[in-house]
DNA sequence: ATAGCCTTGACT
DNA sequence: AGTCAAGGCTAT
């Protein structure tokens, strides 16, 4: 998903991905999008929107400038390209550039220096007044008026792949290697699997990657958690009906979808499952304020994901912005669904594996804990570490009509509907027609329970003291 | 650390 | 087949 389906300009890249993959190819190949990025004819103009403070959306995902605005992260503001292959001039240096990279078009020496610095900004400090001339020759002479330069002509740090993509990059490659040399069967990501252990982490991080291992270690076994045997039982495989005609056949577009979704949901979750595991750092969680801050880079993944969501794009502005903020305590819900360790009743995280107790003390509530625990019991128990669902339920998520300051309610809840149906497809494509009924009812029965976890969520938030929050946590939850 | 060159995958 | 835009490698 990482590579060059990430392309330099939002107008395209609706277009790039909807020509192929999008149910609304005809809407797509004629977006206004495309239209306004031929017709754009200010090439070096920055976008000075009256509605946006911010000079590009990586401040908002990384939330190190002052005046972030979510609205600027979905803003397309087209730029023309230039004309020929040779009149390309690097617009932080001005040396001879091949091309867009990280959405301007730099030369190489930008480019890999915009990829090694991009994210130092608060670590490299002009050492004169801030403005220094970047040019072929000074360019190596001040780096942080350089990299705002780069900031300036609309470098995208979040175009920069970031470990987990960077490693699927380098297991694509290998995996091609692989293929030429060996047999060609192999498939990057399947769309079957409930009892899988594709779950791609390195086998050992995880534990027991079997999730439905009806064991529960000592450590785990505090008396709020439901005995395994009350927990959803999935059909054994082996029970599954043999004839294919009790099967749903997807179409080409479903799987297209299916595979799109679980690739993105994947690896915008994968960062975290790739760190080594440490011991827990409780003191990382004393409080509500730390919680809210430790979100944080879920909340980011979050972004990442719905941007790559060709749906998303035909919410107007407003909506996507409403419906990103509505969506954000469930799918930090979801995702602690998707890192949580059964048989450690714990979660893993950036810094290590957090029991859950960290819930309860951070907070002061029990109930809320054993509520939390709970739900990620019960619909691990229905997901496991299926990626296809957990795409498609953060997908659900995200198209909630009933959202707050949702204004086209009802294409949002004809977007849900379209998931919620490929959703039935998948299972009754996975399980049968016959067992496909029962976990549709399981998965959507979660859905909507995660509504009241939410909301008691949402109030323990009335805790958090604003000043020692992180800005884009502030703005996304609006605590400002 | 920088910058040029190379390899690669996605897309046209 | 060609183009584009990612990351990797490596001499400086």
């Amino acid at each position: 998903m990482a590579d060059s389906s990430k392309q330099p300009q939002e107008a395209e890249f609706v277009h790039t991905r909807t020509s192929q993959r999008c149910y609304c190819c005809l809407e797509c190949v004629e977006d206004s999008g495309e239209l306004a990025f031929e017709e754009e004819t200010e090439p070096t103009s920055i976008s000075v929107s009256s509605l946006s403070m911010a000079s590009s959306p990586e401040d908002v995902e990384n939330s190190t400038f002052s005046g972030n605005s979510l609205l600027s992260e979905f803003s397309s503001t087209p730029r023309k390209r230039p004309k020929t292959k040779n009149d390309k001039i690097c617009g932080v240096c001005g040396d001879r550039a091949l091309g867009y990279n990280f959405n301007a078009v730099t030369c190489e020496s930008c480019k890999a220096f915009f990829r090694r610095n991009a994210f130092k900004d608060n670590q490299i400090h002009c050492l004169f007044k801030g403005n220094c001339a970047i040019d072929l020759r000074t360019r190596r002479f001040c780096p942080s008026c350089r990299l705002q330069k780069c900031f300036e002509i609309g470098m995208k740090r979040d175009m920069i792949l970031d470990e987990t993509e960077r490693k699927a990059r380098m297991a694509k490659v290998l995996s091609n290697r692989a293929k030429k040399t060996t047999s060609p069967s192999h498939t990057f990501i399947k769309t079957e699997p409930l009892d899988s252990d594709e779950f791609r982490v390195e086998s050992s991080n995880m534990g027991s990657p079997s999730c439905s291992e009806p064991m529960q270690s000592p450590s785990a076994g505090s008396s709020h958690m439901e005995p395994v045997e009350h927990l959803f039982q999935q059909v054994p495989r082996e029970q599954l009906p043999g004839d294919p005609q009790l099967y749903r056949k997807l179409s080409d577009e479903e799987q297209l979808v299916l595979q799109d979704i679980a690739l993105c949901y994947e690896t915008t979750i994968a960062t975290i499952q790739e760190l080594e595991k440490e011991q827990c750092q409780k003191e990382n969680y004393q409080n509500v304020n730390d919680l809210v801050n430790n979100s944080e880079q879920c909340v980011r993944q979050l972004i990442k994901f719905v941007k790559r969501l060709d749906d998303f794009r035909l919410l107007c502005q407003e909506d996507q912005i409403a419906a990103l903020k509505a969506c954000v305590m469930k799918s930090l819900l979801l995702r602690s669904v998707a890192f949580y360790i059964m048989e450690k009743d714990a979660w893993l995280t950036l810094k290590g594996e957090i029991p859950t107790s960290i819930l309860r003390e951070a907070t002061g509530f029990s109930s809320l804990h054993n509520l939390h625990v709970s739900y990620c019991r019960t619909l691990k128990a229905i997901v496991q570490n299926n990626f296809t669902l957990y795409g498609l339920l953060q997908v659900m998520i995200i198209f909630n009509p009933d959202g707050h300051n949702v204004t086209d309610r009802q294409l949002v809840s004809n977007l849900q509907d379209k998931y919620i149906s490929l959703l039935k497809h998948y299972l009754e494509s996975e399980y049968s027609f016959e067992y496909a009924q029962e976990y549709f009812v399981a998965v959507l029965d979660k859905l909507s329970e995660l509504k009241s976890l939410s909301d008691r969520h949402s109030r323990i938030l009335l805790q958090v003291n604003p000043s020692q929050i992180e800005p884009l946590m502030l703005e996304i939850l609006n605590l400002k």
